[in-house]
DNA sequence: CTATATTTGCAACATTATTGCATAAATGAA
DNA sequence: TTCATTTATGCAATAATGTTGCAAATATAG
């Protein structure tokens, strides 16, 4: 059942090991939504807070999760679909945070917005962190 | 010199003490940029933690000042002019953070953009977080 | 000036971030 | 498969940040 995220982990030359399937298994369960990292270790069942502190810091650095701002103050990551903008060329990115609910929907690439920054300044990522309240809580 | 900070703060019916003035005119004499805690306690001299922190709190409250959402995850609040838009019926609100210099300015309004969320979505708040390269470090 | 409401300073505690280091485990090569 | 090497893990320790309670100090209204 795992071999799905061992390939994950392969691509993205980590090593394998029995944590970071575990954490892979909790990204890839909600990869529409971000998480905090409290939701995590709701998820994953037992484990050291310092492990997943590093292996989040891996699995960022492998590009396999991002983070999200979201317009919360939480850290939060999200799983990068293969079609993640994130980490292409610096595309944008949209995420959606319910006020109610306080989940974190990636909505994806926004490319098609027109944003100006001023003269002289130069552009090389945008976020965009929407607030409101989402299609289930509506 | 003190008179346009008293009369913010009493225009926010906050009671006017020393800590506050001194706290005010860090905001103001910043009020193209966001700033970290770390920096206003840098500007501010001497002064108790919790004192700043709680007095952030009562200037947010008072709309004073607004928390910032860069893209970086540092609490980062800034002066809101009074034209700000920020608290004018949740219009969108741009900032910009410097890679190099880490200074967040404060872009003003974007309600010219066009955001749609997925059906069944409500939008409350639009919070765009540009990153780059300012004119000065340009 | 006095009474009342608010603010401040300090202690205490919670949460999160971060590094060092010894041990355990994963991997590639023999 | 075994072994050597590299990497990951678990735990201790510390730093930074967030948060509340409470008594003393201060601001403000009357
Ligand atoms: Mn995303
Ligand atoms: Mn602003
Ligand atoms: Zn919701
Ligand atoms: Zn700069």
């Amino acid at each position: 059942m795992s071999e799905h995220t061992r390939q994950i982990l392969v691509r993205g030359r980590l090593r394998i090991t029995d944590f970071r399937l575990r954490l892979l298994e909790v990204f890839v369960a909600s990869s529409h939504s971000a998480l905090t990292q409290k939701e995590i270790e709701a998820r994953i069942g037992a484990h050291d807070r310092i492990t997943l502190y590093r292996t989040l810091k891996s699995f960022e650095a492998a590009q396999l999760i991002h983070q999200v701002v979201d317009g919360s103050l939480e850290n939060k990551y999200a799983f990068c679909l293969h079609d993640c903008p994130e980490h292409r060329a610096q595309e944008e990115h949209a995420h959606f945070l319910c006020n109610q609910c306080k989940t974190t929907y990636c909505l994806g690439s926004i490319s098609d917005l027109a944003i100006t920054v001023p003269s002289n300044y130069s552009l090389d990522k945008v976020q965009l962190a929407l607030t409101g309240t989402c299609s289930a809580c509506n």
